[in-house]
DNA sequence: CGCCTAAAGTTATATATTTCACATATTTTA
DNA sequence: TAAAATATGTGAAATATATAACTTTAGGCG
């Protein structure tokens, strides 16, 4: 058994590819090559197959992948063998909407608890959902076995949600606030930065990726 | 005047730079370091002055880096000195959401034009904003001068939607449907993808980045 | 006024990632 | 059943990115 490195943006493409098959395996489509996919998801086929050989050999030379069995591969991979239970912070506009979020759901994805702290907001309901203080928090967490978190609070009030998180077990966080937050080592984070997103646009709307300075 | 490939990432970093370097200046700190950015942002300070570089110089040896100046400095490079009006097509919660975010006009951003097709949510108010037609995207881009446009649709009607900006001139696309979209060179596409962006906590939920093949 | 310290800017090194090219395996076909 | 076509898996080369080490410059202080 030898444990090897896997490169973040290997997984990240693996996740993509992972539903792009799914895709594929609702269409009814049976057999695919490095090639289509690579076409389907906008990389190389090398890529494909130097990412997918991380993991294994999961294709047959001179024929390609078998739909199905490749998508069960890559969700076993990125442990979606099990569904995962999330615990939302922050019933705003964008709490509401991740409650509601189709494409979690599709994915094994799901808020089983909402929180938040503004007196105006508890108590309301988002679809099968009611929105609870943030100290009911911790015994959600481990009455649901949730490990994920989601942080949509406003900025200031970002860290110390997090710090809840971290006390409460939590060992990866999803955050949407435009911070770094600050957590031990075992704790994962991934943001999700629209205003980020959108100021690699504006850059790139001027230069296209080059910068020429001034002189 | 010599131009340069600028790596994507570096770009990001900026971004996050900037944001850093705004909320020390509302806070008061006139001066910063680049292991100070370094600490608030989560990178190395060597990663630091290494993504200013590409820029110019800024900073005076020994002594540091003026925040406010560093800080219309990334804007500049950013593009963010005039406002970015958006459309945004789809007016379901995400879209919803989106239109009242407030870290979007913080930077500039703001959504002038909600569409969809959908009869049931056309002529819905969301804050000083009423949903059109998406027919309408068309007159709404011209008058208001909108150069980026944003994906908040259905999956099945993203291509669709891509197709229709594309029509009409947008450059830049920031898509939350979970596609790859199929467009021309020129226009550049951002995916926020969320399952993913939990995929790779759940990946590393089980491997920690390593994977550990069988035998 | 010169020495010391701090920190930016820069060059070189190391690491990581992607691309390329090819060897290998499978199926099809003549 | 041999040859051709196809497409995977992989090692090597090329590229890109990040880290580290070093050089330069500014300011403080004795």
């Amino acid at each position: 058994m030898k444990t090897l490195r896997v490169p973040e943006a290997t997984v990240t493409r693996l996740s993509i590819y992972s539903r792009f098959l799914e895709r594929l395996d609702r269409n009814g489509v049976t057999s695919v090559s490095s090639g289509e996919i690579a076409e389907g998801v906008g990389v190389s086929p090398a890529q494909v197959r130097k990412d997918l050989a991380y993991f294994g050999e999961f294709g047959t030379r001179g024929v390609g992948y078998n739909v199905k069995d490749l998508m069960h591969y890559t969700m076993k991979i990125l442990n979606l063998t099990q569904p995962w239970p999330m615990a939302l912070a922050g019933a705003g506009n964008l709490g509401t909407a991740l409650c509601t979020y189709r494409n979690f759901r599709e994915r094994g994805f799901a808020i089983v608890g909402v929180f938040d702290n503004d007196l105006t907001k508890i108590g309301k309901r988002i679809e099968d959902l009611t929105v609870q203080p943030l100290e009911e928090m911790p015994q959600v967490i481990k009455q649901r076995g949730i490990r994920i978190g989601i942080i949509a609070v406003p900025t200031r009030a970002a860290q110390e949600v997090a710090d809840l998180m971290v006390r409460n077990h939590l060992k990866a966080i999803l955050n949407f606030a435009p911070i770094a937050l600050n957590v031990p080592e075992d704790v994962m984070i991934r943001n999700v930065d629209l205003s980020v997103s959108l100021e690699v646009l504006t850059f790139n709307l001027k230069y296209r990726g080059t910068y020429e300075s001034e002189e």
